[in-house]
Parts: C-alpha cells; structure tokens; sequence
DNA sequence: GCGGATCAC
DNA sequence: TATGGTGATCCGC
C-alpha cells in the first residue's frame, strides 16, 4: 500500500489514493468529521497538509498514519487467510460435483392428522373450527388455523383467538391404526420408506416409477388418490432429488396438494435462493435470529454472507449453510433400526409442588412408568437422567452413570432419581422425568425393521440414522475431502404429543417479511380477512391469511395474548448462542 | 462424562 | 388459572 510522503513522491499528485486522502483527512484534524459542509474540504485538506509539511508535527503524524496502514493491512490478510482456508469457491465446486440428481425423494406428510382422524370418527364437527389436545393443542383443524390457532398453543390462548372452537380429546389408538394403514399404502411404493413421525414419511420412489413407467408426479399423485380412497385422508406430498428439498416441498402446496422441483442444479438452487432459512429443518428459531443477526434470512443470503460465515464457521457452521445454499442434502432412505436407539425415559408435568413428599411421590410415578417402558421394550442401560422443570419453567438435569447395565425394577430406578433430586431440594416443581441412556438391547432377536410391532413398541422413540455406508475397510467417513451425501437424515420418529406445524400453501415461504404483512399481494380466492391476532383487515386468501397470522404469532403475539389473559408481564427468554446451526449427523455430513 | 441448549415431531 | 412428551445432538467444560 502507498503512503503520503515516500521521498521520491512528494511533489506527485496523490489525490487518487485512498491511503492519501485518509491521511489528509487524519491530518485536518480529529473535528474534522463535525466540521458540517466545508466547500471543498479535500482542497482544504491539501492546504493544511502542504503548510504542516516537512514539521516534527507531520512526520510524527504520517508515521501514526503508516503504522495504522500496516494494522490494517494485518487485519485485512487475517481475513483473507480464513477465505483462503476456508476456500469456499473450492467447497462449492466440490459439493456441486457431488450433487447427485439421481434419486426421486418423496416426502409425504398427513393433513392435519390428528384432526382429520377425529372429523372422520365425528363427522359433526364438520366445518367448525376444531382442535384435538389438552390443556396444549395438539392440532388444530383448518377452519380453526383460520383464527390463528397453531399447534403448540395453550388452550386458553386458542380459546381466546377463537372462543367458539371446539376442543376434542386424543385417540391415539386410532391415530396410530390409521398410520399404521397408510404406512402399509406408502410402503408398496417404497418397501424401506422410512417413517418420520406418524404422520409423514420419506420415499424413494425411483425403482417403482421405473419399474411401472410413471413420472414421479403420476406416482404420487395414484398414491395419494389412494390413500384417500382406502382411509379418506389426505396427504401432501413432495417431490424432490433429497430428503431435506422434499420435505420443504411436500409443505409448498398443503393441504392435499404436492409440489414437485426439477431435477437440475440450476431448478434446485433458484428454489434455494429466496426461501426463508427457517424453512430448513435443523434451523429453529433460535439459530434463526443468530444468522439474522448477520444479515441471513434467506438461503441465498448465505453466499452474500459467506465472508462473515467464514469467519464465524465455530458458531454457524460453515459446511452445513453451504449444502443448504445450493440444495444438497441426504438422498439415502430407510427404515429406522432397533438398535440405533439412544435413550428411554418418561417425563410428567403436574401443577406446582414443593413439598418433599409430594415431589417423592410423583418421581416414584415416573420410575414407574419407565420401569414399565424399559420391560415392555426390552432396554436396559448405563446412565441415569433426573430432568427437573422449575415453576418458572426453567429446566436442570442430573446424571449418574453406574459401570454395570442398571436394573431396570422400579424401586432402583426410583433409588437412583431420589439420590439425584434429594441435594436439589427445595425446589418447587412442575416436572419430574427420568431417562436412561447408554442402552443395552435385552432382545436379542429384535422384530425385523418396519413391523407392525416394532412400531408400536418405539412409540415416542426417535432413533437416528448415525452412519449409514459404514462398511469396514472403507473410505474413512471424516475425510473432509469425501462429502457424505449418503448419510441418513429424519429417521422414524414415532407420534409426539402433537403433530408439527403444517401450515396451508402459502407463498410466504420465499416471500420477505413485508410480504407477510397486509399489505402483500394476494394470490388466488383472495376475500376479505380480519387477522385475528393483529385485527388487521385486508383482501387475501387463506395461505396468505395463515402465513401472516403465523408472523404476527411469532412477533410475540401470543405473548400478549397471555397478558390480556393473565395481566402478568411475558417473559422474554434470554438469547443463548447454543449449538452451531447444522451439523446434524442425521442431515447431513 | 455432565449439563445446558436447540430442534423435530 | 392456564403452555406437552420423547428423543437426538451439539457444545463447553
């Protein structure tokens, strides 16, 4: 870099120079800035510079003014020594070669599952706005979503965003029989389709498309009509060269639709380029706001930004936001295995409690219901987890790990939480639970994959792929150089409390956040809406509707909901910079 | 190995 | 008045 005053330079004319015109400007003085609309001030700052020159003054200063050139200068190679290290142009080229087009992903997910369920056992609720839960919603029916009523939602905030909705039980039973009906429809397209909840599954419906000469559209689209016609449900569906695209997709044209993406490099990114990185599984609303904080909101802000991601790879994870930016992700379907389970444990909520006695009596609850599972199920393990909720809600756990497989009989699980819990008291509680972990499978033959008893048996398990092609002698699966794109992601995990968010076809997804607000463009079938959380009005449709009562909600719209409820103040919960976003083995690699 | 935190379903 | 249960993974220590 050039600097004022080389000797040989004095008399040149400088004025272009960046490095010059800073100094110039450092040596008019530090008011410089407060100096408002000076006529010409680089002109003047030329005269200060040529009336100081050849004083102790100036060189001191253009020393000063070297020396910060030089910092600079060392701050500037520091940062392109990361991008160098980092060699993102390199990372790209290497994934992009990797990126395999080959396979026909489908994601299919149920329509508000739980709901549908109860509508076709009770056809009276019929167009009413409903929900199935307790105390927390588990589903809410369309007509209720229309009210702003989500999953996840007290019940006597929805009851509040819709004072006419009906709240109806859980049956679960009949839950599980149904999936365990139309998983049997989806696995004759795909016999190892990996079960992800009860409600949604991955397929690859290559060889069946072929084998059958159908285009992936025809394929999904008979599965669908079928599942329909042997259990009247219906089901979104995605179409899509990975497990992570199809997911996304299958959310596009909900409910009782499906969207299918091309199969080309270029089709894939331009889908990746203005859709919301909430919408990537793995990034929730916490690691949302952290790449917000740095500009990113959508997957193709993660190349404008992929100087600073760069530089921050230890807490954002560099790798992960670059396979996410240009769409590649995990091909490899297949059912869930028995043994990849990790840990076993039972949890119950109950109103506040302090007393030694009462907290006793609710552990001992749980050690029986764990004691229960663990025989039921045939586990054993090596580590104890005592979880315990706060009346503030604020969560602790404790562990004791034994060097011998534990006994499972309730009194020992019991033993074991008293002795984690005891030198926590007092405590006031509103949650006991109990986990083992380090499992031992007691079965030695274990039920094949996929049957109907393995099914039931891993209710509320979530076993996860680790690694897939592991076969001895092979490429180690680290080497940084080889991409793991057949790494398993989104294996069977088995029905929860409630189904996820699905939420209507929207055209929100890409959309940026102002498209979110009233004002955005409707798309089909727009009508009059009243917003029942912000009581906006406008013309949209009901995606349009939804997708802006699910920004007003998440602007802490719930929150104030509470307190016109309640009068007490929301809580704000601190923002923790936890886990790097990504880097989930089950995901990606 | 432990505890906190985040995420999915 | 009042906000769930099960399981996985990652990070820092």
């Amino acid at each position: 870099m050039r600097v004022l005053g080389n000797k040989d330079d004095d008399d040149a004319a400088p004025a272009a120079s960046q490095d010059t015109a800073s100094f110039l400007r450092r040596l008019a003085g530090p008011s410089i800035m407060k100096a408002g609309l000076a006529k010409d001030q680089t002109e003047i700052n030329r005269i200060i510079a040529e009336a100081s020159k050849g004083s102790k003054f100036y060189e001191n200063e253009k020393r000063k003014d070297k020396e910060l050139t030089e910092r600079i200068a060392r701050i500037i190679k520091a940062r392109d020594d990361v991008l160098r290290e980092a060699d993102i142009g390199t990372s790209l080229a290497k994934m992009e070669v990797q990126r395999d087009l080959s396979q026909i992903i489908v994601h299919v997910d149920m329509d508000a599952f739980y709901a549908s369920v109860e509508l076709l056992d009770d056809p009276s609720l019929g167009d009413k706005p409903f929900a199935v839960g307790h105390g927390v919603i588990s589903t809410a029916s369309y007509a209720a979503r229309k009210h702003g009523v989500r999953s996840g939602m007290a019940e006597f905030v929805a009851r509040k965003l819709c004072p006419q909705l009906v709240v109806v039980p859980c049956h679960f039973s009949r839950y599980m029989e149904l999936s365990r009906q139309v998983m049997d429809i989806f696995r004759r397209y795909d016999p190892t389709m990996c079960a992800a909840g009860c409600d949604e599954g991955y397929l690859n419906i290559t060889p069946y498309c072929e084998e059958y000469m159908l285009s992936a559209d025809d394929c999904v689209r008979g599965m669908r009509e079928t599942v329909f016609r042997e259990t009247k449900l219906t089901v979104s569906a995605g179409i899509a060269p990975n497990k992570v695209l199809a997911k996304i997709c299958s959310d596009r044209n909900k409910p009782n639709g499906q969207f299918a993406l091309d199969f080309t490099p270029a089709a894939v990114k331009a889908f990746m380029h203005d859709l919301s990185i909430r919408k990537i599984p793995g990034v929730g609303r916490v690691n949302e706001r952290l790449l917000d904080s740095v500009g990113i909101q959508t997957c193709g802000d993660i190349y404008t930004h992929r100087a600073t991601l760069a530089l921050m790879d230890k807490y954002f994870g560099l790798h992960f936001l670059l396979q996410t930016y240009l769409g590649i992700a995990s091909n490899v379907v297949q059912p869930g295995q028995r043994e990849e389970r990790k840990s076993i444990g039972a949890e119950r909520t109950f109103h506040t409690i302090s007393s030694k006695e009462d907290i006793l009596r609710k552990l001992e609850e749980v050690a029986a219901e764990l004691n229960e599972d663990l025989e039921r199920t045939g586990w054993t393990g090596k580590t104890v987890t005592l979880k315990y909720k706060l009346d503030t809600y604020q969560v602790f756990t404790r562990a004791k790990s034994f060097d011998r497989w534990i006994s499972t009989k309730k009194e020992d699980l019991f033993a074991t939480g008293k002795e984690l819990l005891l030198p926590e008291l007092p405590l006031r509680l509103r949650l006991i639970g109990l986990r083992v972990m380090k499992l031992k499978d007691l079965r030695v033959d274990a039920d094949k994959p996929g049957s109907i008893r393995r099914f039931f048996e891993n209710a509320g398990s979530s076993p996860r792929k680790k690694r897939r092609l592991s076969v001895a002698g092979q490429k180690e699966p680290n080497d940084p150089d080889e991409l793991q794109l057949t790494q398993d992601g989104y294996e069977d995990a088995m029905p929860g409390f409630y189904e996820h968010e699905d939420l209507e076809r929207d055209g929100f997804d890409e959309a940026d956040h102002d498209a979110n607000l009233p004002t955005s463009k409707p798309t089909s079938a727009a009508t009059e809406h009243t917003c029942p959380v912000c009581a906006r009005t406008w013309a949209t449709d009901n995606a349009g509707l939804n997708a802006h009562v699910d920004y007003c909600l998440s602007r802490g719209a719930i929150r104030e909901a509470q307190q016109t409820a309640s009068g007490a103040p929301g809580v704000l919960k601190p923002l923790t910079l936890g886990a790097k976003v990504g880097k989930r083995k089950s995901q990606y690699q």
